[in-house]
DNA sequence: CGTCTGACGCACG
DNA sequence: GCGTGCGCCAGAC
C-alpha cells in the first residue's frame, strides 16, 4: 500500500460494471437507476458511456440488461452483429418489440431498492 | 487547460 | 402525446 494507492482508484466506471452485473437474468434496469445508485443521479449518460467503454468485456457484464427509462434499447448498436442486444434478452425470456421491451416495468430491476448497501 | 462528445433524463412548448 | 433543448458528469483530444 503505497502512497499512490487508493482504494476506489476504479472509478465510476468499474462501479457501473458492478452494478450491471447485479442485475439478474430476466430483468432489466434503467441507466438512470444505475447512476442514482452509484451516488451521482443524473448521470445517466456517464453510465451508457461506461458500458460503451466496455467492449470485450461485455461478456462479463449483462449490457444488454440495460436500457433507457422507456425500456428502448438505445445501447443496440454497441453490441455486434449476431449477438445483439435484442437476441440476447430474448433468451432470457425478455419480450422486445421494435427496439423495446415489452413489459419493461414489470421486469424493472432496481438497484437502489435492490442493494442494501453501495 | 479548453472543448466536444456521449448506450440519458427531464422540463418546456 | 410528441418534438426540441438543456443539464448532468466524466473521459478523450
Amino acid at each position: 500500500m503505497t502512497s499512490k494507492d487508493k482504494p476506489k482508484d476504479q472509478g465510476f466506471f468499474d462501479l457501473v460494471y458492478e452494478v450491471a452485473r447485479l442485475i439478474p437474468e430476466g430483468r432489466v434496469t434503467s441507466y438512470g437507476a444505475i447512476a442514482a445508485a452509484i451516488g451521482s443521479p443524473g448521470a445517466a449518460r456517464m453510465v451508457g458511456w461506461a458500458l460503451n467503454n466496455l467492449g470485450p468485456r461485455l461478456d462479463d457484464v449483462p449490457a444488454h440488461r440495460v436500457v433507457n427509462r422507456n425500456g428502448m434499447l438505445t445501447g443496440k448498436h454497441a453490441f455486434r452483429s449476431g449477438a445483439s442486444m435484442e437476441e440476447l434478452l430474448r433468451r432470457e425470456g425478455i419480450e422486445v418489440v421494435d427496439d423495446k421491451v415489452q413489459r419493461f416495468e414489470m421486469l424493472f430491476w432496481d438497484p437502489i431498492k435492490e442493494i442494501p448497501n453501495l
